[in-house]
DNA sequence: CTAGGGTTAG
């Protein structure tokens, strides 16, 4: 049977001919069991797929042979079972269990082997505690490594503080494997603070624990940090690579930050990191992201390998820019390359259709989704919804979100409320603002939407209604927000924003600004009056929205195009295009918007103020 | 056998 196997494995894997084992140091056994225990090994690690491992497994069964050889060729067979990607963790379950007293090489396998699965659960942490519970054998440094990988995995926060513990207690605090995965752990469970401290500690920080700093950083917002990391990581000498990279690039997609971004895909040129999946869709995703659309696309264009996530990331790119013919160009290709979309990509597509406003062919796609077995979920509803209602189908929208059996969602029934305001269907919209008050009474976008529906049918009694609501449950609107870089750095204003440091000079200049736009003769619009209305703002000023404060920064602090990115939806603002167009013209500069509808994210009840110019 | 990575509606 071995030798069968042996010629069936082919001659290019021939046995080896030099015998390391007959010199091993403290060794019992004898040469021939050694030479038999390394044919198994051979064997084992050569095994093409689980049919032929199932072969020797019997093999291994039904033979006579000493207890140590056994129980080797066992774990060697959990080893392959468990972390090779022909393996089986199911079968690696089974013939651990067949292993009287398993070593710890066998132990750490299974733990690692079934970390990897694509639902890991706590089993490894189950398995971890029964092997610290039995005594035997001891853990080691590998087995610490791969339970806080496994506890970084399911974000098990408690079971990892045991371990951490278990850790220092046993003395494995000073392995560095050890200590970038302390590091990583606590990145992934978001305690920034605790990852820091380990870091902190560490006295060897390698590229991987830097990584695992600066990716923690980046899941949790903190782009500053992660590219002050990035900074100091280079500064210590340590050289990036492609993994490194992707979280940097990452951090300037969150941060909308082009300059760096490009400078950062320049670097990898330069330095020819290997641009593999996930690199190149971070890249896709950091030009999109920054307004780069035609970047992404070349990106995308040159990857050699796209999976689904790549593709998506190029369509969710092409939606968010409002370009839904590209998107959904694009997403023929990837179903003509035979790539599967998934619940991302019909969420990328859907939301494109939404914009687009193109009705027939966002129900297609909604129908293959369903014949692709993808259950709809509250963001797939929303898309659909938001799409009716934005081609006016409010009524038809209306049927399915009360009719399906999705949870309530704000941000649907919003969608909901400004169908209604677009088709003055002032009954619905009633019903529909009231249902939504009730679910967010806090968030002001919702008030003003409802205040512009009542504008729109010229119910002013029920505004000014809404206003004292509003005042009464002291809802604020978050205010909008605008960036430029300069100099690699990005200026962040608010709207009405007091806290840049020059800002006194940027106030000087938008009152010559707002003063020039109107001498031009433009006049505010129904919204701009409405918001007037709402928050007393000084009559005839133009109001200090955040794209004013950037593009006077730009103005006054560069000769190149001003660049500036707003996180609005443009599309629906034709004031703000209108504003920029006479800015460009008095001052006779190029400035360019990009729209960063989707950049930041607003927590729960806060306003994206889109409806607020 | 160690550790770090990409896409998610409005």
């Amino acid at each position: 049977m071995t030798s069968q196997l042996v010629r069936k494995l082919g001659s290019a894997s021939r046995f080896p001919s030099d015998h390391p084992w007959i010199t091993r140091a403290g060794s019992f056994k004898n040469s021939q069991e050694l030479e038999e225990e390394e044919r198994f090994a051979f064997l084992i690690r050569k095994c093409p797929n689980m049919r032929v491992l199932r072969q020797l497994h019997a093999h291994i069964l039904t033979r006579p042979l000493p207890l140590s050889t056994f129980s080797f060729a066992l774990s060697k067979i959990t080893v392959f079972c468990a972390l090779s990607p022909l393996g089986n963790i199911d079968y690696a379950r089974l013939v651990f269990a067949q292993i009287s007293r398993p070593s710890i090489f066998s132990w750490n396998s299974l733990i690692k082997g079934c970390s990897k699965i694509q639902n890991p659960s706590k089993e490894p942490i189950a398995l971890f505690q029964k092997l610290t519970e039995t005594g035997y054998p001891v853990p080691n440094s590998f087995t610490m490594a791969f339970v806080l990988k496994a506890c970084a995995i399911v974000t098990a926060f408690e079971e990892g503080l045991q371990v951490h513990s278990r850790v220092l207690k046993d003395g494995f605090g000073s392995s560095s494997f050890v200590q970038t995965s302390l590091v990583n752990f606590y990145g992934k469970c978001e305690e920034i603070g605790l990852a820091t401290k380990v870091f902190d500690e560490m006295p060897d920080r390698n590229l991987v624990a830097w990584t695992a700093m600066i990716s923690g950083h980046v899941r949790v917002g903190a782009v500053d940090e992660a590219m002050g990391l990035f900074r100091e990581m280079q500064k210590a000498g340590v050289e990036p690579d492609a993994v490194t990279l992707v979280s940097v690039v990452s951090a300037c997609a969150a941060a909308g930050a082009l300059d760096i971004g490009s400078w950062v895909h320049a670097y990898i040129e330069k330095h020819s990191v290997l641009t593999d999946l996930e690199l190149g869709t971070a890249l896709v995703d950091m030009y999109a992201k920054c307004g780069c659309i035609e970047r992404a696309k070349q990106v995308f264009v040159h990857m050699p390998v796209r999976d689904t996530r790549a593709w998506s990331s190029m369509i969710m790119g092409f939606a968010y820019h409002g370009l839904s013919e590209d998107a959904i160009g694009v997403f023929r290709q990837m179903l003509e390359a035979e790539v599967m979309p998934d619940r991302v990509t019909f969420i990328g597509i859907l939301s494109a259709c939404a914009h687009g406003g193109i009705v027939s062919e966002g129900l297609r796609f909604w129908s293959l989704m369903l014949e692709c077995g993808i259950e709809p979920s509250v963001e797939h509803y929303g898309c659909i919804v938001d799409l009716l209602c934005r081609t006016g189908l409010v009524e038809e929208a209306y049927r399915i979100v009360t009719t399906t059996n999705i949870p309530s969602n704000p941000a649907t029934w919003r969608s909901l409320l400004k169908g209604c305001k677009k088709k003055k269907l002032s009954n619905l919209g009633e019903i529909v603002a009231r249902y939504l008050l009730q679910l967010e009474p806090l968030n002001a976008e919702n008030y003003i939407v409802i205040s512009n529906l009542y504008s729109s049918v010229s119910q002013w009694e029920k505004m000014s209604e809404l206003r004292k609501e509003m005042k009464e449950n002291d809802v604020k609107p978050i205010p909008g927000c605008s960036s430029i870089e300069v100099d690699g750095v990005v200026h962040e204003f608010e709207m009405g924003d007091q806290s840049h440091p020059e800002v006194k000079i940027l106030r000087e200049f938008m009152e010559e600004m707002a003063k020039r736009v109107w001498d031009s003769g433009y006049r505010p619009s129904v919204s701009d009056v409405l918001h007037k209305v709402m928050y007393e703002e000084k009559e005839g000023a133009l109001g200090e929205h955040s794209e004013r404060f950037a593009i006077a920064y730009g103005l006054l602090k560069t000769r190149a195009p001003v660049v500036i990115r707003v996180v609005k939806n443009l599309r629906v603002c034709g004031d703000c295009h209108e504003v920029i167009k006479i800015i460009s013209k008095i001052y006779e500069r190029e400035i360019i918007v990009r729209d960063r509808v989707r950049f930041h994210k607003f927590v729960e009840g806060t306003c994206s103020c889109k409806d607020y110019w």
